[in-house]
DNA sequence: GTAAAAATGGAATAAATATTCTATCAATGG
DNA sequence: CCATTGATAGAATATTTATTCCATTTTTAC
């Protein structure tokens, strides 16, 4: 298979002098040549990115319906990339298909074993941490007060939003969703310490997010907003924290922490749940 | 593995009363039938118990030239196991190899625009969102990758972390750890449309973080970093993501998403190791 | 706005792969 | 040694899968 273009003398001199020859080959074409691409086979490109794995075991038709494009863009997607066509290309992922598939619990070990410091230890630890606390989060949670919650969010005119430390993530996010979502929404984020209390008005309510230790700005927030007459949701660790005091209707996430930090999973789930309701409920 | 032909009258009597389920049913029967089989068969029971990984990505005629025998002997050695044939036997192996995706996407979005449903079933969806987001980032994660990541950061005199729209929270987050480890980090969050480039030095590094639509001002920051000689760290969601481009270590985290919904867990808990590794590794 | 070029989808075709069938061969029991 | 049953190989067929081609659509450049 020696193509030795010059004593060959390409006649038509397109550029067709590739091939990827490795796994790691392949990634490096990929990302090079996938920017400047039209649409179709740009989707060609981010499904195989995401998964590589698939191809050995995967028929033209398959990935062409993950992609969504026509069997014939993957056709040309592989053309481009400098295989003859697709059988080729699978033909580089079969021999490289590696025995041992791992599943979630074995990989966890295994990243586990870096030893007790390292980054994947680390990680396996996040990840562990956020699945025990979705897990704890769906056999906990309390039907009627999310009820409540997306009632009282879907009644208000603007939705007001407050968390700081480390619920600032948290509320950010609601009021990303929020926005997309065109529900009304303020984040009381404290920048510049500038005050917004005064934009708490008559028919709006107040979602507060806070964890021990709760930071005051929030507590004190909500306890105003409940004397101006607003509602208030409360997003909180326990039942007997300080915030469920003035709050209306209380969300409580059981958050496994690993060290110091929270995995923040399962409250992202509950924001999400409670967000995406009140934007279908306000339709 | 009751044959109760008399009482149930089979018209003929083959047992055919089999087919293995799973991986595990399937070495089960192969070791139990392996013994009294004709030699022909038995080599191709052979051949296959000491290759059974090689099942997915193998055609017919490949393991009979393994095995050393024609074609038609797999064929029946496949029936003699309980499958219609080799194409059925296969399936098992190719599902068992995908760690399933079931286009979770579009189960969401069905939800979605079909009204919803109770905000409890919501809530549901998302937990299940984030515990497979978790389960496959263990499987996908780059090991070497996240080391690079962990090394660039904790030689930087300051780590700088840009993260708009909804990678937003995430930047936060990170912040907010970096900073209770006393590791210099700074926020380019654009509040003011204030420009903090200049702030960019010599020996810092940058830590991006985008997902498609990739947000312009990311993408730039991430480059102009680069053109003054600091290393650039990438979360994002899949190696072709223009960010790949301008990092010198790529982090992806497979994220179910869609428009304005993404879990965020596995986002967070690489952010999260990737953070405290740093932490300890500065001390 | 128009012409040229590039990209696309889908049907038509080619290739590969699986599966069945049958004549032949080997073993078994009388 | 023959008859019967079971096993086998390879050719014939059916099916799936890859690939090409071309008529349309979309984009680009002027």
């Amino acid at each position: 298979m020696v193509e030795n273009g010059v004593l060959m003398g390409f006649s038509d001199a397109t550029d067709a002098i590739q091939a990827p020859t490795s796994v790691e080959e392949f990634r490096d074409r990929l990302t090079e040549v996938t920017e400047d691409l039209p649409r179709r086979l740009r989707q060609c490109a981010d499904f195989i990115a995401a998964n590589t794995d698939r191809i050995a075991v995967s028929t033209v038709a398959d990935l062409a319906a993950g992609a969504d494009v026509p069997p014939s863009a993957v056709m040309r997607f592989c053309q481009i990339l400098g295989f003859s066509g697709f059988s080729e290309m699978q033909r580089l992922f079969r021999g490289a298909y590696a025995p041992g598939w791992p599943d979630y619990s074995t990989r966890l070990k295994n990243l586990k074993e870096g030893g007790a410091g390292s980054p994947s230890a680390l990680l396996a630890e996040f990840i562990e941490a956020g699945r025990l606390s979705l897990e704890a989060l769906a056999t906990s949670v309390d039907e009627a007060a999310l009820a409540r919650a997306v009632q009282i969010l879907s009644a208000a005119d603007t939705v007001h939003i407050v968390g700081l430390r480390r619920a600032f993530p948290v509320a950010c996010y609601l009021v990303y969703v929020f926005e997309k979502m065109a529900v009304p929404a303020m984040l009381h984020d404290g920048v510049g310490k500038l005050d917004h209390r005064f934009a708490l008005r008559r028919n709006d309510a107040l979602l507060a997010i806070t964890f021990a230790p709760y930071s005051e700005e929030t507590l004190t927030l909500a306890q105003d907003a409940r004397a101006r007459g607003l509602s208030v949701v409360a997003l909180t660790d326990r039942l007997t924290s300080p915030l469920a005091k003035s709050a209306d209707a209380v969300l409580t996430v059981p958050e496994v922490d690993f060290g110091a930090f929270r995995s923040l999973s399962a409250t992202i789930a509950m924001a999400m749940a409670l967000a995406v309701a009140v934007g279908s409920a306000r339709d």
